[in-house]
DNA sequence: GAATAATTCATACGTTCGTATGAATACCGG
DNA sequence: CCGGTATTCATACGAACGTATGAATTATTC
């Protein structure tokens, strides 16, 4: 009964479906989503999704590319910044850690696409691609000036991903079975600081004056 | 009423149910999986589900349990064996990875039930606590012997559980991103080695032999 | 072998689903 | 103001859903 946001007209429609569906299709998964839910929420008609979007599929594939894009565009910014690769890795983690849990519907979104079996989108396997080459970048520039050890390059960035995705994903889990709440911003911070130490101890070479 | 003690063909059907409802609602999703698709391919009437469990709910629950324990029983089992926590650390992985291969279902159900938002049922909880002890009863005997880099023991044994999980969990979508296929026995294995690796670079000191 | 319990089975009920349809309403260049 | 396009809206439809019900069948026990 809550409008995300006032529907205006034509584009306010359309952002606003997004916005509902990505909490919605986060929450209940694709099929426990329902069209009237997510129209009723968002304040339009039920038709709208139809018009909007051809299909209710074609509303989730916009909101899969709608969120993602935000975060492999920081991920991209993180990675062309000056520094250390080491350095610049750390802040990759920042970025998942701190944009995941801002948008805690993310990982959820995109499992739950994985998991339903079928190829994921062309445009979502694009975005992916794209952020796993800003990280293999920064793992090959780290190889090529010694200071990382060698590895698999794709196994490597996802050794780095996958711990930010994860504990934000089992954030609940986490707090019934360990009493750890990584939904409050300290804990959440000695995790992301956590992963940190460890991505830096897992892929670079012992330096002087590791932290 | 569910029986506890079933005799005769009622237990042929009860685990023919939760074989096929793990399968199908790991494809499918909780929602997405049909009362009467289970049952129909599990060669069951359609009321065998209400019968034997109470509801669609109740097999649901049944499967999680049913396809959690053995992991956990031979986590249990690695984390019990003679050896350097290090070692200990590794075979965990290992049984992690090797587990997951055997039963990539496994990650798709927890996460479903983690992203429904409603908090998992006790004996799930239970199972997932017992990993946790058995991970994080290796890493204390690693701080107190001095073989391991001190750190919060839940972050850490989170650390070591997320790569095979999230690797087992995007596998498809690896392929299509990356064309790395963990479906395949060798490439498993590369994955396996290079996490074990990771774990053990972000986790001990640097011993002399190290591998 | 009859009586009793356990299980299987066919079917019905009410609900909710995604989408289609066509009328109503708002916007806009002329 | 007007004609046309874009959007919103109310409603309808057929299909699929989870579960309930009671009869039919199979197993167990005396």
């Amino acid at each position: 009964m809550t409008p995300t946001k006032a529907p205006g007209r034509g584009e306010d429609t359309r952002s606003a479906l997004v916005a509902t569906g990505r909490r919605v299709f986060a929450h209940s998964g694709y099929d426990g989503a329902s069209v009237r839910r997510i129209t009723r929420e968002a304040g339009t008609n039920l038709g709208a999704i139809t018009y909007h979007f051809g299909s209710k599929r074609g509303l989730y594939e916009a909101v899969l590319t709608h969120v993602l894009t935000p975060l492999v565009d920081r991920v991209g910014e993180a990675a062309a910044r000056a520094g250390r690769p080491i350095e610049r890795l750390g802040c990759v983690v920042e970025v998942f850690f701190d944009y995941l849990a801002a948008n805690p519907d993310l990982p959820r979104l995109m499992l739950q696409e994985v998991a339903a079996g079928r190829p994921a989108p062309d445009a979502v396997v694009a975005i992916i691609q794209r952020n796993a080459m800003y990280i293999t970048g920064i793992l090959k520039e780290g190889w090529a000036d010694g200071s990382l050890r060698p590895g698999h390059p794709l196994l490597s960035a996802l050794s780095v991903v996958s711990q930010p995705v994860y504990m934000t994903l089992m954030a609940p889990l986490i707090r019934q079975v360990g009493g750890v709440d990584l939904g409050d911003p300290g804990t959440r911070a000695e995790a992301a600081a956590h992963v940190m130490a460890f991505v830096r101890s897992g892929l670079a070479f012992a330096s002087p004056e590791a932290e």
